[in-house]
DNA sequence: TTCAAAACCTACTAAATTAGTAGTATTATA
DNA sequence: TATAATACTACTAATTTAGTAGGTTTTGAA
């Protein structure tokens, strides 16, 4: 029950980039160095966020990468869902609680507690924006979030 | 991001233990064929549950398994941690929230979201204990449990 | 117009994890 | 003592994870 490199990689870089000046586009370089992270695999990572319309590129000389769109509508829910494919607990769940085909699905009666799991990560994640992070990394408040 | 088969069977067998006569012990033989399990994988996965003390075994003619404590009194947390060691979703995390020795600790900007997911998925599910989801399936209420 | 710095793309790989199987030893009862 | 059950340990195929490697394409600046 764990969240990859990816999805974790994926939130620091834009954690970082929702930090910086937006209007500049920034050199993976600068972010591998920054968060000591392989540029290499950030390079495998990053084409999810720009297909899912997070991240604007910019190639050759000059280039990188900076956010498309206000740090506030970018959730942790989003960015997590394109780089791990999906935060439900259970595969039966992959294609959301209403695309359920498992055979078992009729008499399994333990469902129900994942249908609850899933609600309840994407709920909380899909509220958290990358400026609720910064906000709540400058605010010195508590050390967590609650819905 | 997934539960494994480990902590999904455990969840199974228990809810099937929890649902026949207490006072039987149950042969792993028949409750590997009701819930078409491995009997083989089964036998990895119980002895986790009887060293967590909520199942109780007899060996032997006649031997088998049945829950050492009340239904009410077993919850989905205690199953789901000792089956799947830990249900946070940070390796950072493992070992409670307030033994984090991660390295980056102190200026993890990221860290708060996951903070918050441990504390959310253990609280959940701890809060649904066996006899909950047999009432539950019963009830024939909603398709989830909401906290 | 050439050069260099950047993103983009695809293939490969070592290590770890998952989901079991297999075989033997031990225990308890009829 | 035969039998039916758990207990224990070792092994394994397949998948996933976390990268590495190497080349291609694009672009701005000298």
């Amino acid at each position: 029950m764990k969240i990859s490199t990816k999805g974790r990689y994926a939130l620091r870089m834009l954690v970082e980039l929702a930090s910086r000046d937006r209007s500049e586009y920034v050199a993976l370089k600068d972010i591998a160095a920054d968060q000591e992270i392989s540029k290499k695999y950030l390079e495998q990572i990053v084409p999810l966020l720009t297909r899912g319309g997070i991240l604007a590129t910019n190639r050759g000389y000059q280039g990188g990468y900076r956010l498309s769109r206000d740090p506030s509508s970018i959730t942790c829910g989003e960015i997590l869902r394109l780089t791990e494919g999906s935060l439900a607990p259970i595969a039966c769940l992959d294609n959301g609680i209403e695309n359920n085909y498992c055979e078992r699905k009729a008499d399994c009666m333990t469902l129900p507690v994942w249908v609850g799991l899933t609600r309840l990560i994407n709920n909380y994640l899909d509220g958290i924006s990358l400026q609720d992070i910064i906000d709540q990394h400058q605010s010195l408040g508590g050390d967590d979030y609650v819905i």
